[in-house]
DNA sequence: ACAAAAGTGTTTAGTATACACCCATGC
DNA sequence: GCATGGGTGTATACTAAACACTTTTGT
């Protein structure tokens, strides 16, 4: 066979998406490094590090949110591998790859997402000194070739999601009304949604269970809530 | 940050599918080596070996399975890294992983996927001293983890087919009957499917077009054959 | 003439889409 | 009382599923 010995690194990256009631936000990790004319600058980057010698890629996923942000306890879905040669290779990439660990020539990252509620008990557990969230429709440039890989992160999970909604409920609050959920869909799927249409299917799904309960101290009518039974949407198919 | 340096090795594994006309066929490489009481043994696994420094993953791949098999020009697609840290710790594979290179404790390996036409201008191309094709429902136990790879390629395809149905017509040859046609859907996604509503469908299709030829001696009534039109799809959707 | 596979229509149920007005609440 | 978002029903078009017999060809 004789095929030269390639001594890659592998690293995991993590495309943490939360959704506050209103929009969806990426978590990332806050960078900073000096450029290539020894300027000091600060940016972003997704969450992720090289993985130890002897560790499952999805436990390193889990180990390297953790250390990054603070997050655990979430679900971590592998979804693409990026491997292109010129991945790592900008300037300022490299310049901040060398400060961190020795030269490397090529990294090939493994990402994963992971689909969570962004509430004030989620805010508590990140790390603000060095982890962020930030609304998904206004990202700046990101290190390396992160902002393509938030893009296909997104492709995966609305692939994943046809084929299991649930998916999606790991977004929404316990309790959530239904515009809360349409805004969702719409966000994640780009496409605008009838509300009547909507609230026909809602209605006809087993899974969403209308609670009495309903919004309260709203300068308008008050919303009714609804919950996501994971008994009956799995019994449901 | 201060991780540790892993110094893991990356790979690139190839499930090619073709079919035949009747069944769903996998591409793969003969293995020979000892096993642990020295005997020597033969079995097979998927085309694959560990990546050059400097090479973006999806030209290793095809760079790999031209190598090993001869095949070339196949459109291969990254579906998923395997990476679990015992996949290459079976003794059998550890003893031929240190004949083949130096020791390696854990490879990642990214898989990619290609559906081609098993026609004989295909055969011809297959080094048969080292590759063989064999039937998808009668594999035995392949090395490492391949088994487990293969059935993950299976589902990524339907998952891929559903969004893109042209995908399919890569294992068609370019005149198919209908028949060939439902017999290779019902083994992709492990189904029957009704004679008639089939062929209510597909004469629907703008871009499966009827022509005029019909099986030649054949003892029994002659099928149709149909070719699939790529400019027609990409006008469709 | 018989074996073997090809080909053909209709009915029914369910799902997706389009569309406009009244309701409840806080200020 | 008005601004704001919540909530409701019907008609139509499309898609999916169930179902059995006749046709063509070689032997």
């Amino acid at each position: 066979m004789a095929a030269p010995l390639a001594n890659n690194h592998i690293s995991v990256d993590c495309v943490v998406l939360g959704f506050d009631g209103e929009s969806l936000n990426v978590l990332l990790s806050k960078r900073s490094g000096c450029d290539s004319n020894g300027k000091v600058f600060m940016d972003y980057k997704l969450p992720g590090s090289l993985i130890y010698q002897d560790e499952d890629l999805d436990d390193a996923a889990s180990r390297v949110l953790k250390e990054l942000t603070g997050v655990s306890d979430v679900t971590l879905t592998q979804f693409k591998a990026f491997g292109s040669k010129d991945r790592t290779s900008n300037l300022r990439d490299v310049h901040w790859l060398e400060k961190e660990q020795a030269k490397v020539k090529r990294i090939v990252t493994i990402a994963y997402f992971s689909l969570v509620k962004l509430d004030k008990t989620l805010e508590k557990t990140v790390n603000t000194e060095v982890a962020e969230w930030q609304r998904l429709n206004q990202l700046g440039r990101l290190a390396f070739d992160h902002n393509l890989i938030i893009a296909e992160a997104l492709k995966a999970i609305r692939r994943e999601a046809d084929n299991n909604r649930a998916l999606i409920f790991n977004l929404l609050p316990k309790k959530f009304t239904a515009s809360q959920f349409r805004m969702l869909m719409e966000i994640i799927y780009d496409k605008q949604l009838d509300v009547r249409n909507f609230h026909k299917k809602i209605s006809q799904l087993s899974y969403i269970i209308p609670l009495d309960e309903r919004q309260q101290g709203v300068a308008h009518r008050a919303a009714r809530y609804y919950r996501f039974d994971k008994k009956a949407y799995s019994g449901s198919r």
